[in-house]
DNA sequence: CTAAATTATGTCGTACGCGATATAATCATG
DNA sequence: CATGATTATATCGCGTACGACATAATTTAG
C-alpha cells in the first residue's frame, strides 16, 4: 500500500461501480435469459421490438444505443434462431426492417416475469432503485459529449 | 406502439440505464485512455496495481471483479506493452505474481489527471455524482447471489 | 505416503462493443 | 442528368466478458 492521488482510487472512482454493476446484472439476467436463448443484448433489441415491430436497424440503434456493428451480426443470430425476420425496404433498399415472427412475439409473454424476477434478487428498497435510475438517466444526458 | 405491461418498456428499466452508462463512460474514457494505449479494463487493472503493487492474479480478480479468463489475456497484454511483468510465485508455483514495470509505474503520474477530465465532461452536480456512486455500491453489494 | 479433492491460472468458444472502413443506394447540385 | 456527397447497413479487427473446461500444483484424508 502506499500514498497515492485519492482520485486514482479504484474505491472511489463512480466510473468502477458503474461498469462492475452493469456487468453483475448482466450475470443476473444470465440465467433467465438463457432459459429462452437468449443474451441481455439480444433481449434488450427484442424488448425495443415488442414495443414497436417492424424498425430500422438504425431505429433499434438509437433506441438501444448500438451501431450496426453490433447490431447486424445481434440481428442475424436472432433471426437464425427464427425470431426476427429482415425485410429490405423498398423505397430505399439501403434500409432493413425488422420484424418480429410468431416465435418472436410469442417470446413476450414468455420473457413478462423477468423484471419481476431481477427484482427479488435486491434486497434494496423500490424507492432506493427509481432514484438510481433517475440519477443514471441524468447522468447519461448531462454528458457534454461532441457529437 | 401497442399497449403493454409497463415493466418490460425499455424505458423504464434500471438495467438498461445502467448498460447504457456504463458503455458510455467507457466511451468517454477512451480518447483519454487511448493516447496512453490503454482500454478502460487495462485501466482498471492498472489503477489496482499502483495501489499495490505485486498482487496475484486472483486478487487483482476480486477487486476488479474479473476472471482469470478475462484477466490473463488482458495481463498479457499488458506485459507485452512493457508495463507489467508476470512472475510465478516460488512458494506455489500455481500462483502468478504481476509486477508493474518502471514504464507501468510512469503511467501513474501521466494518467493523474484523468479523473479531473472525465469529471469535467459532465455537468452533474458533485453531490449527485456522490450519491450516484453510494447508490450504486448499496445495489452491488444488495444482490442475493448464491457464490 | 498417496490418491482424491481443492486451488490458481490458463485455454477455448461464443457474443458482444466499437473504431475504422467498405459498399451500395439515394440525394443534392451544378 | 451526371457526379460528388450523404446515408444505411455491413464487414473487419481487436479487446473484452464469461461459462465451461483443462492443467498443474498443493492440500487433505485415509
Amino acid at each position: 500500500m502506499k500514498e497515492q492521488p485519492t482520485q486514482l482510487r479504484l474505491d472511489n472512482q463512480l466510473c468502477f461501480s458503474l461498469y462492475a454493476a452493469s456487468r453483475q446484472v448482466t450475470r443476473l439476467y444470465q440465467p433467465l435469459l438463457k432459459a429462452h436463448g437468449l443474451t441481455y443484448p439480444q433481449y434488450i433489441v427484442l424488448m425495443i421490438l415488442w414495443q414497436q415491430d417492424g424498425l430500422l436497424v438504425g431505429e433499434i440503434g438509437k433506441r438501444a444505443q448500438l451501431n450496426s456493428n453490433t447490431l447486424t451480426p445481434l440481428l442475424k443470430r436472432l433471426a437464425q434462431q427464427d425470431l426476427v425476420t429482415r425485410v429490405r425496404s423498398e423505397r430505399d433498399e439501403r434500409q432493413c426492417h425488422i420484424y418480429l415472427t410468431d416465435a418472436g412475439k410469442a417470446l413476450e409473454a414468455a420473457c413478462s416475469c423477468i423484471p419481476q424476477q431481477m427484482l427479488a434478487q435486491t434486497n434494496m428498497p423500490v424507492a432506493d432503485l427509481q432514484q438510481l435510475k433517475a440519477l443514471l438517466d441524468t447522468f447519461l444526458s448531462s454528458q457534454l459529449s461532441d457529437n
